[in-house]
DNA sequence: TTTGTCATGTAAGTTGTTACATGATTGG
DNA sequence: CCAATCATGTAACAACTTACATGACAAA
């Protein structure tokens, strides 16, 4: 137990761990399957990491981990859940007001390089960058439509997991539109003529 | 020297180093400084770590500092350039294709915790993330309007600094837009009744 | 007199990434 | 037989943050 003065400004993978814990029990490598899609849209992580910090949430008496055999046929797995103390913490977290955070965008500063590099590789990056995010709104999309056919009548528990959804598709959306700008400006000032918009509906689509 | 194989997968700091000394030559302080606005909105670093990644290239020979004395008057400082190495360095990275990054979210993870925590103190999270982002959208449309009031003649040194720009005020105002949403369908929620939508216009924005 | 700006740094810690490792089982 | 999946880990490193330090000068 190294139980210094709890510090909220760090630890953010700690608190996405409460929270999926808190939503369902599950072992470091459920965790990072999780962290893979849903919660992992938000925040990301490998599983080295997961181990490391359920490790140090397990000695601080965040939470518990309970041993179930694989039965012979498959590994052990160490199956973990909140505490009294985890919830307590989760719930403090909670009530702490979220600092501010550049969104960091190697990608942004890559456009700003355009005067001083490649400026063709440039612009198909842009493009690039264009199929990508149209792919996740798609995914996000497709997700909405499975999952939460009618957002009016969702259950408090539903409900700010379709917000934080729809956070992720105007996102994408967003990300779309800023390349489509970008695309057009580049295009209309290299040709001087027609430019062939970029068509601003998504490829693909499923899953 | 050490000369391993460039990683382009790391070292965005670096990266965005390299931009802003190609922009204008300068010292450690003079990029802090920059990294607090401007470039900085899309790639933060405090100064300890603009040092040592000066040092650092510096011995790779990316860059050469040279040394300006204070004149007894102010302390002196090391003014740094790109040497042909590191305009090289740039000019390869721009043609590397950006990976993919999830973009964090403290805030979304938490909005995700409103039913295992303090649901009105989230609420007021909402808000206080949307005055913060109406208050960077509002800067962005002030610089916009001073430093672009002409999108259409912008030579070609100036048009990517504006189209990232462009990208800072779609994020901001999808952020503002995306928290409404969340407060609109919260306090539809709660109250059941004649739901006090909150304002969907930006309190401080112009245009 | 105290605060703020200029200008640069060291030290220590946390977080995140990459590479490597183990060993069993299931499906093609 | 080979690849993939299940399940967990170690080691090393790179990136980022926070705290602390120095010393001069200017303005309140």
């Amino acid at each position: 137990m190294h139980l210094v003065a709890y510090d909220t400004r760090r630890m953010s993978l700690e608190h996405a761990i409460l929270v999926s814990l808190a939503e369902q029990p599950a072992s470091g490598y459920d965790l990072t399957r999780r962290f893979d899609k849903s919660i992992g849209f938000f925040w990301t992580a490998t599983h080295q990491q997961i181990y490391r910090v359920l490790a140090r949430m397990d000695a601080d008496g965040l939470i518990t981990g309970k041993r179930h055999s694989g039965g012979g046929v498959r590994p052990d797995r160490t199956v973990y859940r909140l505490t009294g103390a985890g919830q307590i913490r989760l719930t403090e977290w909670t009530r702490e007001p979220t600092a501010e955070t550049t969104q960091r965008s190697e990608f942004a500063v890559k456009v700003r390089a355009m005067p001083f590099g490649d400026r063709s590789a440039i612009v198909a990056d842009i493009r690039r960058q264009r199929a990508a995010h149209a792919a996740q709104l798609d995914y996000y999309l497709a997700d909405e439509q499975r999952h939460f056919p009618d957002p009016a009548r969702l259950s408090g528990d539903e409900l700010p997991v379709w917000l934080v959804l729809r956070g992720g598709i105007r996102q994408e959306r967003g990300y779309v539109e800023w390349c489509d700008e970008m695309l057009a400006a580049l295009d209309g000032e290299m040709t001087t003529a027609t430019s062939k918009l970029a068509r601003s509906t998504p490829t693909r689509e499923k899953v």
